[in-house]
DNA sequence: TTGATCAATCAAGTTAATTTGATCTGGCTG
DNA sequence: CAGCCAGATCAAATTAACTTGATTGATCAA
């Protein structure tokens, strides 16, 4: 059940997250579908704790799920993540057109 | 002339802008249309020059654009830029519910 | 069971971002 | 002109984020 508004600290989480080169990376990565971790190892390039440490951020951002299968482990976007993203920077976008107001 | 794609490096400067709790209330803020520096200390209660670093992190980042009238400064929110954003996030949304493929 | 592998976690070290207070510039006002 | 005010900029101090290497738990193969 998603929140059909985002808040705007969960909002700032998830821009945190992706505002970071190997976090977008990651992400432009799952772009294309779910990844396996080993996969993703090699093909950024990365340290192992290096990579898990950034899919963690991600992950609690609520921007990728997780599953494992046996010692592996396999990420995937959350599209409803992005989605909601959009529509918090839609509503912003909406109102923002109003002429100043001359202040002092 | 607004690029109709945004490379992932200036999405990043713009997340990474907004990223941030005093950014993103100043994005708020401006989410109702045009304001002056003086208006929007007194209303979050910044010191100046943090503001004013804030405001030139949003700025650089192309998301704010800024107005001077006498010694005034106006800010407001440049619509392109969330527009942008939110049409490389639905970029990503697009493919990432492809089927993973089993790995090693 | 033993040894190897995948991935998560932790602590210490490093690097990057933010805050603070002071200074500087330009535009007003008397 | 002289003094003041809005806002930008700067350097130093602080705080937050990231990286590294080592350790751990769980799974699998021999």
């Amino acid at each position: 059940m998603a929140p059909l508004c985002l808040d705007s600290d969960l909002a700032r989480q998830r821009l945190k997250a992706l505002a970071e080169p190997i976090r977008l990376q990651l992400i432009e990565a799952l772009g294309g579908g779910e990844r396996c971790v080993c996969e993703l190892t090699t093909e950024l390039g990365l340290a192992q704790s290096k990579l898990s440490f950034h899919l963690k951020v991600l992950k609690d951002a609520g921007l990728l799920a997780a599953r494992e299968d046996g010692r592996w482990v396999y990420y995937r976007l959350q599209p409803e993540a992005l989605q909601q993203l959009r529509g918090w920077l839609a509503d912003l976008e909406a109102g923002c057109t109003a002429p100043a107001q001359p202040c002092c």
